[in-house]
DNA sequence: CTTGACCTTAGTGTGTACTCTAAGCTTTAT
DNA sequence: ATAAAGCTTAGAGTACACACTAAGGTCAAG
């Protein structure tokens, strides 16, 4: 299958596939004569492999990491994978922490403000940056 | 004020108050002699305003935005500064949605995996993201 | 036989917020 | 007088995941 229709199957970009080769995500295993990258029933497993991955939120790196693994279960101990999915989920609590943080403080300097059309003179949001520390 | 004193007493780098400057943020508006950054007393303070917007969540080209309209109080409403913020506030929501669904997801597969030492071949969140579905 | 769709490579651009480097001037302390 | 510390600039590098471009080769249909 050429790219193209390898990209289509798949719903993704020839240029996301070029990518992923070049950073050994996903190296089809086979070229036409003319140059052109052929990919095979494997290799289609292997994106959906990447892709339901993304899907729950590995980044490409951390992906490299979970296909070495997938490559050479005999040398690698069920605790490795399931480090990797926890440390992964802890940092993304790290992050939904740090965003709820922000939204606390924006729905509070959103609720004080009158929100009217009149000029932003005594506009409390544009004060609490400026001087106070009524946030947290 | 010269920049090295200028950045301790506010918590940052020298680089960060040149980078600001460079992207019209904050720009002192004496030199010395010799060619050196002079800053004053508004300056402090307005580099306060910035960090507190950025202890909120707001981006630099949003903080632009609004020390555009702290600079022109008149010629803007209360009601455009909340929007920047109920804007920036719901798009800080949508990011921690899908977070909080990665998190979902991989709490999911950390949960069905023994976790122990043995080799990875029979791994749950392997299995799970080579053949099944079963995540959301 | 030519048109158009598809493929190739290498390289550049995007957005965010800095951080670091090199090469050279100024100021301060000894 | 000199050495250390601090300042200047422009420009490159970092992380992430691609998107886009140019210049050219290949393949199937009409
Ligand atoms: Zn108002
Ligand atoms: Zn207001
Ligand atoms: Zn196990
Ligand atoms: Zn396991």
């Amino acid at each position: 299958m050429k790219i193209g229709e390898f990209a289509s199957q798949l719903g993704v970009s020839t240029d996301t596939l070029r990518y992923y080769e070049k950073h050994k995500l996903l190296m089809p295993s086979r070229r036409t004569s003319a140059g052109y990258r052929d990919y095979c029933h494997s290799e289609l497993k292997q994106m959906r492999f990447i892709l339901r991955a993304k899907h729950v939120g590995f980044s490409l790196a951390e992906i490299k990491e979970l296909l070495q693994i997938k490559f050479h279960k005999q040398q690698h101990s069920c605790n490795e994978v399931k480090e990797l999915t926890i440390q992964k989920r802890d940092l993304i609590a790290q992050r939904i922490d740090e965003l709820t943080r922000f939204h606390q403080s924006l729905t509070i300097l959103a609720d004080t403000c009158c929100g009217g059309k009149e000029p932003a003179n005594n506009c409390s949001i544009l004060s609490t940056l400026e001087d106070l520390d009524g946030l947290n």
